[in-house]
RNA sequence: GGAGGGGUGGGUGAGCGGCUAAUACCAACAGACUGUAAAUCUGUCGCCUGAAACGGCUACGCAGGUUCGAAUCCUGCCCCCUCCA
């Protein structure tokens, strides 16, 4: 389907939704195949935090992504180049992909020194928040690259298109992403509007890098929550030799606003190339994307939530450490087939994460990705009959969200 | 028996005349987290009223005293620890 020279990779749309642009994929990589839509599980130095291979394995997990500015500081791509890769490097035989760095320019940078992530808790008229925890940035944008500070050693790094993708050639994931700047959403048009002609330029940098590559490269389309410039960036994108599609940067205020960049953006990709929504997301995000037509996630959501105590279930999410948990005998919840709620109570969650038991940890991270995992392969086989909606609403009417401020 | 040190909010432990309802850490409680600088971060944390408080009350072993003012200085008492006999 793909233009791409790459025949150890294809992707083929298996079936499509009656009433949505929703659509069952089957993405062929040398490492196995992807059933999409699928969630990727976040393993940015390499490992899912706190799980093991086989762990991943049994709670559903097709594809892991992990990331290039990390590794290339450690170990460093020429360690894991010797070691035969990521794949045997790391264990997981799977198909992977990584991330090029972009985002670590947003999140060492204005993320950093703003205090805000890519969905930004601010709401229309309000100024951003005094930032709760703000630092000096670690790193400079120019037109060419991004001069970091490494967080680990202070060391002053270069990283510009051509090295990213040298570095995830090294790597060997079956996806690459394209080096590109993930602006804030805090930013102005005029500074998405520049960021993103550089993206622009880096992403033809970063084709040429890997002619004659065999791995797959993902071109990102950026352009903030500005509609002109998402449409301009998804027909530029589009008209260029990528494998694939991701969709980046800053998706507004709110997840109306990112539906709706969406909207805008999809529409104008080809058909036959899978779209990966970067960085999304939360159980309550996935109905809304699939339906506009996304096939790949990723997000550190489910683990990072679970590290810090926090589960998802059908009602919600649910805080582990509070006292109301202390007798309570019932798994996270009764019909969810992951190991955590087969085997253990909510009392004994909660204990270990009050105790700091690093079982906890483990546990939480085994059930907050079955919970995701299976609720994506719920929506895949949904899609065909167009029985989406009434999941969505089906999903809805017992999930709460976190109360809004709007 | 002699010499010295110490008793502070649930815990450890600062403070050593007013800026102290009292630093910090822990515990406890609540919240946040979306391409992972994240087993992290934020808030509350004597009692009462209250949306909140520069509002009231009670507080630094106990009892007195000095002072405009004391957790901080003095006296007595109680208790703990260390060293020497």
């Amino acid at each position: 389907m793909s233009a791409s020279a790459k025949p150890d990779n294809s992707f083929e749309i298996v079936a499509r939704a009656p009433n949505s642009p929703a659509r069952v994929g089957r993405l062929t990589t040398p490492h196995g195949v992807v059933d999409t839509p699928a969630f990727i599980p976040v393993g940015t130095l390499g490992s899912v935090k706190t799980l093991t291979t086989d762990e991943l394995r049994e709670v559903g997990a097709q594809i892991i992504l992990a990331n290039t500015y990390h590794l290339w500081l450690r170990p460093g791509p020429e360690v894991v180049r010797e070691l035969g890769g990521l794949h045997r490097f790391t264990g997981w035989d799977g198909p992977m992909l990584t991330d090029s760095g972009g985002f670590q320019v947003f999140s060492l940078g204005f993320g950093l020194e703003h205090g805000v992530g890519k969905i930004a808790s601010v709401f229309p008229g309000e100024e951003a928040r005094p930032p709760a925890k703000a630092h000096k940035k670690l790193c400079v944008i120019d037109e060419d690259g991004v001069w970091f500070n490494s967080h680990i050693d202070g060391r002053r790094l270069r990283l510009d298109p051509e090295i990213s993708i040298a570095v995830q050639q090294a790597l060997g994931a079956d996806i690459i992403l394209a080096f590109d700047e993930c602006t804030s959403p805090l930013s102005s048009f005029e500074y998405t509007k520049k960021a993103l002609e550089r993206t622009h330029r880096w992403a033809e940098t970063c084709l040429r890098a890997n002619e004659g590559g065999n791995q797959w490269l993902f071109g990102i389309v950026q352009g903030g929550e500005y509609q002109d410039l998402r449409v301009a960036s998804a027909c530029w994108i589009d008209q260029q030799p990528f494998d694939g599609y991701a969709i980046g940067g800053s998706l507004g205020r709110s997840k109306d606003d990112m539906l709706r960049v969406l909207e805008w953006t999809v529409p104008h990709l080809q058909e036959g190339r899978p779209r990966h929504l970067l960085g999304i997301g939360e159980p309550e995000d996935l109905f809304g994307a699939i339906e506009r037509g996304i096939d790949l996630f990723d997000c550190v959501a489910p683990t990072r939530l679970a590290r810090h105590g926090t589960v998802y279930t059908a009602d919600g999410k649910l805080h582990l450490r509070r006292r109301e948990l202390q007798r309570d005998g019932r798994p996270i919840e009764d019909d969810c087939d992951c190991y955590t709620c087969r085997r253990h109570s909510r009392a004994y969650l909660r204990h270990l994460f009050v105790s700091h038991e690093l079982l906890a940890l483990r546990l939480a991270s085994i059930h907050n990705l079955r919970f995701i995992l299976r609720l994506v392969e719920q929506v895949r086989a949904a899609i065909p009959g167009g029985e989406l909606p009434a999941l969505r609403e089906q999903f809805f009417s017992r999930y709460q969200l976190a109360k809004r401020r709007d």
